[in-house]
DNA sequence: AAGAACTCCTGTTGGC
DNA sequence: TGCCAACAGGAGTTCT
């Protein structure tokens, strides 16, 4: 599923497709994704000129000439792919031989003014689609209780401690919360807390003062979430089976992974003898180094 | 009332 | 080769 460095790496290989372009023609396929699509989704679309591409947390908004933002979340398995109007093949071959792949869960079709369209194939359905009044969006219950920005300013080691501050749950679970900081998924926090030498386990509220002020852990933690979501966005993101850009190519940021996947792999950190670990923490594996990170 | 478990769905992978 | 369990980038709902 992509996080918050796919999700954003998406939303710029769509954004020169649908921005500024008309949605001639939409087809829905299903009655369903994750939920029901609204009502009317095909006729509220259809027609209406796409005004800007913006991204908050893992979601992706089309703002309408309509005053309505089609909301779009991509799930574990969601994926869109832009056919350029001189039909030039999309993704290279072998990602299209996978089952699953193009073809058996291509759910929406988005034909746009400027000749280009725009497939959503999501195989497990964890995906879905809707449309929200831009005037009420934050207010919305789907953003109403979306945290902050980890690449916006709020972001720093202040503010996690406040936000951490007083829990008992694990940092793992704690910085998976999309209530408290946006955009982050089980990639990305194995991959923070590594950089940042914490454990997974240790509880969130250790990162905060008994003054509810940041700890040092705090200020590094800040420092590595932003480090290695830019990284990521930098490398267009991370691929491992589900996911691909819009124009079929492959995010590469997962050969920087340091510990993601590297079960039984030695610690890669300098002068760490430590071996990475791979434990279930709600059920969702976390990949750690035991030695390094405390 | 926070935190963990369960749930949705399909496909892939690894062990026997 | 088949079969079956475990696992996969998310997150809302339901338990304790």
């Amino acid at each position: 599923m992509p996080e918050l460095p796919e999700v954003e790496t998406v939303r710029r290989g769509l954004e020169p497709a649908m921005a500024g372009a008309t949605l001639l023609r939409v087809e829905q396929r299903r009655k369903d994704l994750r939920f029901p699509f609204p009502d009317r989704f095909v006729e509220r679309l259809t027609g209406r000129t796409v005004t800007a591409l913006g991204r908050r947390a893992k979601y992706l908004l089309a703002d309408l000439d309509s005053g309505e933002v089609l909301v779009m979340h991509l799930g574990m398995t969601g994926r869109f792919t832009v056919e350029t109007p001189e039909g030039e093949a999309s993704a290279p071959g072998e990602f299209h031989h996978a089952a699953g792949g193009a073809g058996t869960h291509d759910h929406v079709v988005f034909h746009l003014s400027g000749g280009h369209r725009i497939t959503y194939n999501d195989a497990r359905r964890f995906g879905f689609m809707t449309l929200v009044e831009r005037a009420t969006l934050e207010e919305h219950a789907l953003f109403r209780h979306v945290g902050i920005e980890p690449l916006g300013n709020e972001l720093d080691g202040a503010t996690l401690a406040r936000l951490f501050a007083g829990r008992s749950a694990p940092l793992k679970a704690a910085l998976l919360d999309q209530r408290l900081v946006a955009g982050l998924g089980n990639i990305y926090v194995c991959e923070a807390l590594h950089r940042a030498g914490l454990s997974p386990n240790r509880a969130a509220g250790t990162l905060a003062k008994k003054d509810g002020g940041p700890t040092a852990r705090a200020e590094t933690l800040a420092r590595v979430i932003r480090e290695v979501l830019e990284e990521a966005v930098a490398a267009g993101g991370s691929t491992l089976r589900d996911y691909a850009h819009t124009d079929g190519s492959l995010g590469y940021f997962q050969h920087a992974f340091r510990a993601y996947g590297r079960e039984a792999e030695p610690c890669t950190k300098p002068g760490c003898r430590g071996v990475i670990r791979r434990i279930v923490q709600s059920g969702r594996s976390t990949f750690f180094c035991g030695e390094c990170q405390r």
